[in-house]
DNA sequence: ACAATACATAACTCAAAAGTTATGGATTGA
DNA sequence: TCAATCCATAACTTTTGAGTTATGTATTGT
């Protein structure tokens, strides 16, 4: 499981996090079809992904010569503990989000 | 209000980060009682200042020569409902996928 | 008034990382 | 088998930003 410090600096690159947006708005992506829209070259969305990768925010799953990318956004949970922790206000709204995460992970 | 944009580079920073946290525990701060234990400079320290007041993190309260800053964590909430969007988003395709189980089964 | 303190800003250095092009490995289709 | 496609990695460039030292501006105490 991924620091929230890992996962902060990951999301914190406005490319990367659009890249892991995308992939919990549309779906799986190949990354043929992520580096269209990422307005950047695909080795630099390889490497976007690398890094999503590695704090467990993405799964790959290889088909033949294309990859398919999808987002894992039960990965997000050292956040939400973070944010639990740090902004005890707004416990109510967590609460609803946490029911979430839990039907996540089984 | 900041975007969540802002506020994911502004945590992203783990030195930073530990002054946030640590305004968060432990109340209002001077400038300089957050130096002594954050390892960098005292303007190392005023910059990441500024930076969390540019989105509305701390709070600065002037005392004679002193600058007191206090955590404003209700400016988290762009966090909170970026995570609630798209841990939704993984909700609703739990919640689809259910659907298709159910039926499955009758 | 003057020295000392508290903080911010300016100017700069430097390292990390985001980007590029070039290339290699694997797979598919002809 | 051979050209084309998909992706990752290597090598390199460039930009960003976190850090520094030096200095400026208030404010306090003597």
């Amino acid at each position: 499981m991924a620091s929230a410090n890992e996962l902060f600096a990951s999301l914190g690159d406005s490319t990367r996090r659009a890249i892991f947006e995308r992939l919990c708005r549309a779906g799986e992506q190949t990354v043929w079809m992520l580096t269209e829209q990422a307005g950047v070259s695909q080795p630099a969305v390889s490497k976007h992904l690398a890094v999503l990768k590695h704090c467990g925010l993405v799964h790959d799953r290889r088909r033949g010569r294309e990859v398919h990318y999808s987002a894992k956004p039960q990965a997000l949970s050292p956040l939400i503990d973070w944010m639990n922790l740090y902004a005890g206000f707004w416990r109510e709204r967590f609460d609803r989000l946490e029911d979430v995460l839990k039907r996540m992970d089984q």
